[in-house]
RNA sequence: GCACCCGUAGCUCAGCUGGAUAGAGCGUUGGAUUCCGAUUCCAAAGGUCGCAGGUUCGAAUCCUGCCGGGUGCGCCA
């Protein structure tokens, strides 16, 4: 049931009548659209049907207006029909409608919103994929949040969804992160290592993993040459990182379905790099040519030479990209072309891929290679995650991994705890940049949207609790509420309620459609404060109250809570933040 | 130099893919509340939507050019 569908869906029908009757020219096809206007004072639901016919049909709008509305006025839960501004037709729902919406609610209860615009369709949502050689920074928290976010959604939304972490476990940041893990090793053996050498990871987290190869192997690796120990600590080592990075991740409650490895596009004997050039290769896509200097390049490292290219100008990139470095080694993007086309090898109808800001270069590039791999076809769509800029009490945080004063995403989640920074994270368009003040997020006031929200689900579950005091023996169950005389929901404040609830479904479908889980953040806020709202008139107007002298006003109005606090549920859980019974 | 993102109230940001008189929170000012559960509610003041053109019935939204801020810019991943 969507308000919004029923209206468009009633337009659709009167436009077929009116142009059976010849009153407007039978191949007019236009997108009708029903939305809520902006001031209440212009009804429910309005549409601007006769301005977009006005062309096709060469009338005026409000002559359009006029032909339409006394058809639509025809409509057992359509109270009023007005014709306003420049050819506005303004709809006013008849209490019945609100009833009917409080109903389905509380008998579709958590699939309330669910929508099958997804239709099971196969979808591939990459997120975090943080490089495999230390504990997750803040700056991979917002991606990660948003990405596990986003994929909830669409499976909401009845896409099949598969979460997918790109592990980058090949190249020389890994023989780094194995000769780190070498010198902790010899320093459990006991050796003195004195300081870590520059390029080398420095940190702590890598002493445990020397301590447990030096319980595993003794000192049987010490004294081979570096080209048989590397690949044995490489393997140790990231293991122990990705185990690290996952219970960072499992610390924000995201977890994903498939670690895809980088490594494995090229083991068994296989080269899934080769085989996916190639495929760009029988297209012509790939040739020997020469790159020009960046301008603004600052180094003078700069090498002219002739290497593989891959003609992504061809599809809007600025410059077509290397394949192979000078040491004829593929390059990062050579590999990451030959992951895509698996995922496209694996079914995939849409492609997803959360970046942090400093990809953004890398996004047209990868674009490129997913449209020349699937011939145009794939459904390929990349979300930037902007900065966040720390504070702690206003004052900017400086870090560096040098000095130590690095922030870890789980530094950030044990100070404030999981729900805030993910509805903190989500409380904002992703591309845009985020101040995230460790203060403020703790803080449990007006200012901080989750407590506000979760506080509005506690304080629905709080009434339920009274009511159960205030009528012993009430049955507050879904089906006996669905039984209430719910037209007797008619205070205003009531009716904003149910009209909020009538809109989720539709703030759903763009949330989905834009990709923009932010967008359902917000709404909660708005409900959230809708409820309040009502809350606080029960204390002037005590027949306002939830809970009335009357015990059928109080199941209807029971109803209406459950509904809101139903939202509510379902919402917060797409966002995957909690929502409690009680606050603390 | 080039590419991408941002520019909306004093501050932090929404604005539902072009709709009607541009919204919310914080802050400021003034009120309500010994309550079904605190950290709640109501109201007021506050805007040349960075600037200038263009597209059309209609632009914060789309196009072009500037201005300002951020990010990135073969062989790092």
């Amino acid at each position: 049931m969507n308000l919004f569908e029923d209206i468009e869906a009633h337009i659709a029908a009167c436009l077929d009548t009116l142009k059976s009757q010849g009153q407007l020219p039978a191949d007019a096809q236009p997108v009708i659209e029903a939305e809520t206007p902006r001031d209440p004072t212009h009804g429910d639901v309005a549409t601007n049907i006769a301005m977009v016919l006005a062309k096709p049909a060469k009338m005026k709008p409000r002559d359009i207006a006029a032909l339409i509305a006394p058809l639509l006025e025809d409509h057992a839960e359509i109270a009023s029909v007005d014709i306003a501004g420049p050819g506005f037709i303004n709809m006013t729902m008849a209490p019945s409608y609100w009833a009917r919406v409080v109903l389905h609610v509380v008998n579709s209860g958590k699939d309330y919103g669910r929508l099958d615009i997804g239709k099971g369709q196969k979808t591939n949502v990459e997120y975090v994929s943080a490089n495999p050689t230390g504990p997750m920074h803040v700056g991979h928290c917002r991606g990660a949040v948003f990405g596990d976010a986003l994929a909830n959604l669409l499976a909401f939304a009845g896409y099949d969804v598969t979460r997918e972490y790109y592990i980058n476990d090949a190249g020389g940041q890994i023989a780094m992160l194995a000769k780190s893990v070498f010198l902790r090793y010899r320093e459990a053996l006991g050796e003195d290592i004195g300081a870590i050498p520059d390029g080398l990871y420095p940190g702590d987290y890598l002493v445990p993993v020397g301590q447990a190869l030096a319980e595993s192997h003794g000192a049987d690796l010490r004294d081979l040459p570096e080209h048989e120990w590397l690949p044995i600590i490489s393997d140790t080592a990231i293991a122990a990182m990705l185990e690290m990075i996952k219970q960072d991740l499992a610390a924000l409650n995201i977890s994903h379905d498939v670690f895809f490895s980088e490594a494995s596009l090229k083991a068994d004997g296989q080269n899934r790099i080769a085989e996916a050039i190639e495929v760009l290769r029988a297209k012509d896509l790939i040739y020997e040519g020469r790159l020009e200097k960046p301008k603004g390049h600052a180094d003078d490292e700069w090498e002219d030479r002739e290497q593989t290219l891959f003609r992504s100008t061809q599809f809007g990139d600025d410059v077509d990209r290397a394949l192979v470095k000078s040491d004829g080694s593929y390059t990062y993007f050579a590999a990451d072309i030959a992951y895509h086309y698996d995922k496209l090898q694996r079914g995939y109808l849409h492609l997803i891929n959360v970046f942090g800001a400093d990809h953004v270069g890398y996004l047209k590039r990868m674009k490129s290679a997913v449209a020349a791999l699937s011939d145009n076809k794939a459904d390929f769509d990349i979300q930037v995650c902007q900065l966040v800029k720390l504070f702690r009490a206003g004052e900017p945080i400086k870090m560096s991994k040098r000095a130590g004063t690095f922030v870890t995403l789980r530094d950030v989640v044990d100070e404030v705890g999981a729900d805030p920074v993910r509805y903190m994270m989500l409380y904002r368009k992703n591309d845009a940049s985020l101040d995230f003040d460790f203060q403020k997020v703790t803080e449990q006031s007006k200012d901080n949207p989750v407590f506000y929200v979760q506080y509005a689900h506690a304080r629905a579950a709080s009434v339920f609790r009274k009511a159960a005091e205030a009528f012993p023996g009430l049955d507050v169950s879904p089906s006996a509420l669905a039984s209430a005389d719910l037209s007797q929901i008619d205070d205003p404040g009531e009716i904003d309620l149910v009209k909020m609830v009538a809109r989720f479904p539709r703030m759903l479908q763009g949330a989905v459609r834009a990709h923009e889980p932010h967008r359902l953040a917000f709404y909660l806020y708005d409900l959230a404060n809708a409820l309040h709202s009502q809350w606080a008139r029960g204390n002037d107007s005590p027949q306002l109250r939830f809970i009335h002298d009357n015990q059928g006003k109080t199941c209807a109005r029971l109803a209406l809570l459950g509904a809101v606090q139903s939202v509510l549920s379902t919402g917060l859980g797409i966002l995957g933040v909690q929502a409690p019974d009680a606050m603390r």
